[in-house]
RNA sequence: GGAGGGGUGGCAGAGCGGACGAUUGCGAUGGUCUUGAAAACCAUUGGCCGGCAACGGCUCGCGGGUUCGAAUCCCGCCCCCUCCGCCA
């Protein structure tokens, strides 16, 4: 099947993108919300293609009827052993005008996609307006950074000198950043992940899965990393799939072409897996330590959620992921991204943002988002309603609960003892079999 | 990797050039009967797009071709299953 990517940029999804008769009512709301993300689509061209291609339907449909119609004739006439010639002839005139007008229609629509899937989701009334991060605005904040009686190290100065964190290898394995992790930093990362999940499984009402990790492009596209950040993705040489950034991917795909039951929402999943990101275009940021890396563990929060309630669930979701910096004891803030800095898929996203000493400031740690129907169109994830009617698109949320490799450079450094070890924090002891602290040697 | 088989409505499973948007069974929904339920019987029952509606179009894995007409014939692609080999 495929759609098309290697091919001629022919993306051809079921659903599309936005609702077309969406933007032809609310032309000037799509508008502004391009603009106000800082992006350019030729929405006038848009409309002027659509236009010309509903015409060209009418005309089509009505061919397509009489032509119709008159093969039954044919089929008649010729049962009965009447004569059918001239019918015959008149019908394959017709045909040959559909042809035309298909091929038409089908250049008209190739265009109209292809201007359709640059179009981003439209930023909630709640989101700031501003060109890029500076105008994103803080939330709320949570814990007070510790004041060091002595110059704290940064966490891959404690992972070294612990040896638990080693850079040169991960290099001469892999290549820069990937890192190998040694003896209680193994353990802590396998700590961390367990604890997350047991966390969100058990008290916040997620179902664990654990997916694919290797995804085909079908699903790269519904979730909308295709095709705008086909170039941050690792992809297999010899078959066509790519290594996820994100288990948003495969989790949200859980049910990419499926009618769900209105009964059945909201379904919640959370997902451990590794996350491979080529980080093209950020070589000169954040080159030290586990903050950056092209592999990376994540525990991941998703939902499929009925669309009144998804700014509710939106506030949920970010409570979740901040329950576990709180019961790790971790400084963080909240702050909701302006238009600028929104990711393309997303209407609205609250970023958590965790305190990390040595950078002296915060640092992302998991970010939240609503997708509201965007994903759902894309990747045609419907639900049907409980009293009947027509199937609807649900909306889709997901985020970090949390990351993990950020999460050891924060407990590294939140935690640091002035003799370069590192106490435990207490949540995370019976995952790391009672053990208090990690100490050189 | 080699050899076969197959993709049809929620599921099972027919159809193999015209009356087929698709026989039938199951399921689902509504009704009759019943104190209630089951059973039995009757009826309805895929999805999507456009339209207030009437109605029209699309849809038998995907794309192309042949034909007045394709679920049915031809070509290409994708996916699934079985057996053998290999393998954590």
């Amino acid at each position: 099947m495929g759609i098309g990517f290697r091919e001629e940029g022919a993306y051809v999804g079921r659903a599309l993108m936005l609702d077309l008769k969406f933007i032809r009512e609310n032309t000037e709301a799509v508008r502004k919300g391009v603009t106000d993300r800082g992006l350019e689509v030729p929405l006038d061209r848009l409309l002027e293609l659509d236009a010309r291609r509903r015409k060209i339907l009418t005309d089509l449909e009505e061919k397509r009827a009489r032509h119709k119609r008159g093969n039954k004739e044919i089929g008649e006439l010729m049962r009965r052993g009447e004569d059918a010639w001239a019918l015959r002839e008149e019908m394959g005139a017709l045909s040959d005008e559909i042809k035309a007008l298909e091929a038409e229609e089908g250049e008209i629509g190739a265009e109209i996609r292809d201007i359709l899937i640059r179009i981003p989701n439209l930023p909630h009334e709640t989101v700031p307006v501003g060109p890029d991060e500076t105008f994103n605005q803080e939330v709320r904040r949570w814990g007070e950074p510790r004041e060091f009686a002595f110059k704290p190290l940064s966490h891959w100065e404690l992972g070294e000198g612990l040896d638990i964190l080693d850079f040169q290898r991960g290099v001469k394995i892999a290549e820069s950043r990937f890192t190998l992790l040694k003896g209680k930093g193994a353990l802590m990362e396998r700590a961390l992940i367990n604890f997350m999940l047991d966390l969100h499984t058990r008290e916040h009402g997620y179902t664990e899965v654990f997916p694919p990790i290797l995804v085909n492009e079908e699903s790269m596209f519904s979730t909308g990393q295709l095709p705008k950040l086909k170039d941050e993705m690792y992809a297999c040489r010899d078959d066509e799939l790519y290594l996820i950034p994100t288990a948003e991917v495969p989790v949200t795909n859980i049910h990419r072409g499926e009618t769900l039951r209105e009964e059945d929402l909201p379904i919640y999943y959370c997902a451990y897996t590794p996350c491979f990101r080529r980080e093209a275009g950020s070589y000169g940021r954040d080159i030290r330590g586990l903050i950056r890396q092209h592999q990376f563990n994540k525990v991941e929060l998703v939902k499929f959620v009925h669309p009144d309630g998804s700014y509710d669930e939106l506030e949920k979701l970010t409570r979740d992921a901040e329950d576990v910096l709180q019961r790790l004891g971790l400084p963080y803030r909240v702050e909701v991204l302006s238009t600028g800095d929104l990711s393309f898929s997303a209407a609205k996203c609250y970023d958590l943002e965790v305190w990390l000493p040595s950078y002296g400031e915060y640092k992302e740690i998991s970010s939240c988002s609503n997708f509201t129907d965007f994903q759902a169109r894309r990747g045609d994830i419907r639900f049907k309603p409980a009293g009947g009617g027509k199937s609807t698109f649900v909306h889709t949320l997901n985020g970090s609960g949390v990351a993990i490799g950020r999460t050891v450079a924060a407990i590294l450094e939140n935690y640091q003892r002035e003799d370069g070890s590192v106490e435990i924090p207490e949540a995370l002891r019976p995952y790391m079999h009672g053990m208090e602290e990690i100490t050189a040697g």
